[in-house]
DNA sequence: TTGAAAGCGTTACCAC
DNA sequence: GTGGTAACGCTTTCAA
């Protein structure tokens, strides 16, 4: 019934149709007070009836800005990455703001080119756990701002969304020891992650306060394959407790233990890192240091929307990871024992 | 050393800088031929001297076209919608498009305006799994085109790259069956959920073509906690076989079969559906039936982009999951133990 | 081959 | 309060 154009309506058809200026139409559509009511009427009546929505690219040219952020994340099957992604998304969401993803695929060559093109597209960025250096990251920033950084330390002049690793792996190595173990191995998340680094700090620092406990430091990585595939040096370590440098790693190596017939915790305790949802639904589930990467996302969504804002962001947040602990970890066996 | 422009070098200040006019600036940026070799030498090195590069915005406007194309999914926490969000973006950006994301949070209500308003920003628009009824997808369909469509059958008009969850789930229950199997549950995912209603047909199917075979229905739901809470309906069905509506499900699941004392598969079978990477990883690993979502995200790319350069698009795939055996499946417990 | 100028669809400044 | 109109930064006819 309604007569319909196939191209989409623009403010000219809807001013012409209201009897109005484009200028005044616009004033409508944002809301701008000061506009006599039954003129308000008229275009918001010939805007429905046009079915009329402004171009979001026209306002984005004229406006300079395009209510789109841009999150960059090493790898989109990572479930850290998801979380913190998706706290991110709804958060900016809330606040009208839409996201780009950009996956850099754990390639860091890629990564300084991948992250200017996308903020070329958006208003801001987000760099989630970045793997390119430091001097690296300091060069680039500037012409990235507004920028905001997740899964990494202090940046000069980046407000930072982070967890503190150093913390949590303390704080595991402390659940560990009061349960009697001494003997520990770590394996490893590749050299090139900041937040592997923290923790191989946090380690350390702990072992030089506690004599009589050692930890070994296992090359291993990010994945269940690589955890697995550690199974076999874990055994051999002599040690009684493994903390995983994540959650997937320690499924991988749960899985490795259980086929080796090595009982968890009984004989070996084991550790992961994040607290992912899975963690919770591993058998024996896992004993892990919760990162709540999803209020990371919100957070890192909080400081950009500030910076947008051209307010000061709120200081940098380091969320203390806590330990939850569950029954993948238990007392140490007797020494000797194997 | 070098001047330094606190704005964007423009393409007005590439052509004052390399003498020549905006025009020609543009033909050279864009690789159009005819344009002298010193002039195209003239405007590279000013380009590159001013750091000059297009404005995304500015192109988008006048060209109509964004380079963009949103993703809407129902949940970004659910590992299957990552899969294919990672698989479209891989295969989006290897073509020079980038992806936005709209998460729906299962909100059924929103997807039809999330839809509109993320299709506008964008070129083309992927809905997965959209958990709307078919009236009212058909309905949206022709204001979101160029648009297709994932985990979901046959739409008029909308290219599609689905997998077959009605033989996913024969294929399933011919395992079972195979292994003695004959009194099951199913636990159902939501009734919003087209692909669960397709497992549903696979189900009455398989059940009218063998006598002697059951499947209880069990309402359930998409996630842990839903299979969790399903364990003691599964102990007092009395089945020896219980196929879980998707691998979260099946994991909570076993996780309460294991903390009842259940042995699986050797008191019940359990199997999922999907075979997300966590699949392996399980206690006992879990049989599933596999769902290559990366590949059905891809997929999905190919024919948007085909829409998208006006071409014909591929025909609807429709992948046959297969059934990956694993531990979590056995032979039946004789009839009558319990 | 090159340049001038007309858009692309808005918003906002400046008059009236 | 309302309406011209000049941007926003680029691409692409149309002439030369």
């Amino acid at each position: 019934m309604r007569s319909r154009t196939s191209a989409r309506a623009q403010i000219t058809d809807v001013a012409a149709r209201a009897r109005v200026s484009p200028a005044t139409v616009s004033r409508v559509m944002n809301g701008h007070a000061s506009v006599a009511a039954d003129l308000v009427e008229r275009v918001l009546s010939a805007a429905d009836e046009l079915g009329y929505r402004a171009s979001p690219v026209a306002r984005s040219l004229v406006l300079g800005r395009t209510q789109t952020i841009a999150v960059m994340v090493p790898d989109m099957a990572n479930p850290s990455f998801q979380e913190v992604l998706r706290g991110i998304t709804r958060a900016a969401a809330a606040d009208g703001y839409r996201v780009l993803v950009a996956d850099s695929q754990e390639d860091v060559t890629q990564e300084p080119g991948l992250a200017r093109e996308a903020r070329r597209h958006c208003d801001a960025l987000v760099l989630c756990a970045p793997r390119m250096s430091d001097a690296e990251l300091a060069a680039l920033v500037p012409a990235l701002a507004p920028v905001v950084l997740t899964h990494r330390g202090p940046t000069p002049g980046v407000p930072t969304s982070s967890a503190d690793y150093r913390g949590g792996i303390a704080a595991l190595l402390d659940h560990l020891a009061g349960l009697g173990h001494r003997r520990l191995v770590y394996l490893a998340g590749p050299p090139s992650s900041a937040s592997h680094r923290r923790r191989l700090e946090g380690i350390a620092a702990h072992v030089a306060d506690h004599p009589g406990l050692s930890v070994d430091v296992l090359p291993c990585g990010v994945g269940f394959e690589e955890g697995y595939a550690a199974g076999e040096a874990v055994r051999r370590s002599g040690a009684t407790a493994a903390l995983a440098f994540n959650d997937l790693v320690a499924m991988g190596l749960l899985s490795a233990l259980h086929e080796a017939g090595v009982a968890v915790p009984e004989e070996v305790s084991v550790t992961g890192f994040d607290d992912i949802p899975f963690a919770r639904w591993t058998t024996p589930p896992l004993t892990t240091a919760a990162v709540p990467h999803g209020d990371l996302g919100q957070e890192a969504w909080r400081r950009l929307r500030a910076l947008l804002d051209g307010e000061e962001p709120p200081p940098d947040v380091l969320v203390h990871p806590e330990v939850q602990v569950r029954a993948s970890t238990g007392p140490a066996r007797a020494e000797g024992a194997a």
